[in-house]
DNA sequence: AAGATATCCAACCGCTGTCAA
DNA sequence: GTTGACAGCGGTTGGATATCT
C-alpha cells in the first residue's frame, strides 16, 4: 500500500549545496523541466533527497529569481498583504514576481518587523503599539453595511487573514470565478481599497491605469459601479487604502 | 587587532492537505 | 476506505558575515 520511500535519507547530503551541486541540478531542469522531485536527485545524480532539491532551486537556482534589495514599494506591498493575509508567504510571494516566500519570510523578519516597530505599529497585528489589544476593535460594519448597500464587492474580516488567503488563492486559480455570488463572506473589512503599482513593471504587461485600482478589482470580484479600473490580476497595484476603515 | 555581539539568510524540520496504491 | 508518500508551506536553526566595543 502506498507509494515507496522517496529517497534514501541515509545516503543523502545536507547542509550547503556546492557549485557542482547547483549545477548539476540546474543542467538537469534545464533540459527536462521541473518534473517529479522524487526521482530528479537519482537522474540528475545528486546525493540529495527531493525535497531539498525543489528547496534549491526554489529559493535559489530558478532564474526568473529577482536578486538585490527590496524596493520600498515591495517593501510596502509585504506589508499591506500581510496586514491581509498574516504570515502566508506564499500567497504574498505570488504577488511579487522574482521573490520567493523564503525570502520575503526572511526580509520580513529581519527588516520590516523593525521597520513597523519602529513607527509604533505591532507587527502581528498592524495596529499602533501603544494602544490596548484588549480594548481595540476593529469594525467596519458600517462601511460593511455600506458596501452591502451599494453592492460594492466583497468584505473581508481582518480578523480573518484565512478568508482572504483563501479568496486570493482562489482567484489566482479562478480568475473569472467571482461574481456570481460567490463572494467572500467576511463582513468586517471594506474592500475598497487602493492599489498600486509595485516594481516589476517590466514583468508584466503594460497596463493604462489612471489611478490605483481598487482592491475589489485586485482580487477579481466583481467591480464596483464607480470602479475605474482598467484591468487586474496580478495586483499590479500595491497601495491599500485603509482609509475607510473605522476603528473604535 | 581581537573578541563579543548582532544581523542575515540558506537550509532544515515538522506539519498539513492531497493523491496514488 | 485505508495507508503512506509527495508536495508545499511556515517556523526555526545555525553558520557566515558585519558591526561594535
Amino acid at each position: 500500500m502506498g507509494r515507496s520511500p522517496c529517497c534514501e535519507k541515509a545516503h543523502t547530503n545536507k547542509g550547503a549545496w556546492t557549485k557542482e551541486e547547483d549545477d548539476r541540478l540546474v543542467a538537469y531542469i534545464k533540459a527536462h523541466g521541473e518534473g517529479c522531485w522524487r526521482s530528479l536527485p537519482k537522474a540528475a545524480g545528486l546525493l540529495r533527497c527531493g525535497k531539498s532539491c525543489r528547496l534549491r532551486w526554489i529559493n535559489y537556482l530558478r532564474p526568473d529569481l529577482k536578486r538585490g534589495n527590496f524596493t520600498e514599494e515591495e517593501d510596502e506591498l509585504i506589508i499591506k498583504l500581510h496586514s491581509l493575509l498574516g504570515n502566508k508567504w506564499s500567497l504574498i510571494a505570488g504577488r511579487l514576481p522574482g521573490r520567493t516566500d523564503n525570502e520575503i519570510k526572511n526580509y520580513w523578519n529581519t527588516h520590516i518587523r523593525r521597520k513597523l516597530l519602529s513607527r509604533g505599529i505591532d507587527p502581528v497585528t498592524h495596529r499602533p503599539i501603544n494602544e490596548h489589544a484588549s480594548n481595540i476593535t476593529i469594525s467596519f460594519e458600517a462601511a460593511a453595511a455600506a458596501a452591502a448597500r451599494e453592492e460594492k464587492g466583497a468584505v473581508f474580516r481582518l480578523e480573518e487573514p484565512k478568508a482572504a488567503a483563501a479568496a486570493i488563492s482562489r482567484d489566482q486559480q479562478n480568475p473569472g470565478d467571482w461574481g456570481q455570488g460567490k463572494a467572500l463572506k467576511c463582513p468586517d473589512l471594506n474592500l475598497e481599497l487602493c492599489i498600486s503599482p509595485p516594481c516589476q513593471e517590466e514583468t508584466m504587461k503594460p497596463v493604462k491605469r489612471e489611478a490605483g485600482l481598487c482592491f475589489s478589482c485586485s482580487l477579481g470580484l466583481p467591480k464596483s459601479a464607480d470602479c475605474k479600473c482598467s484591468n487586474f490580476l496580478g495586483l499590479r497595484t500595491a497601495m491599500l487604502d485603509f482609509r475607510s476603515l473605522e476603528m473604535k
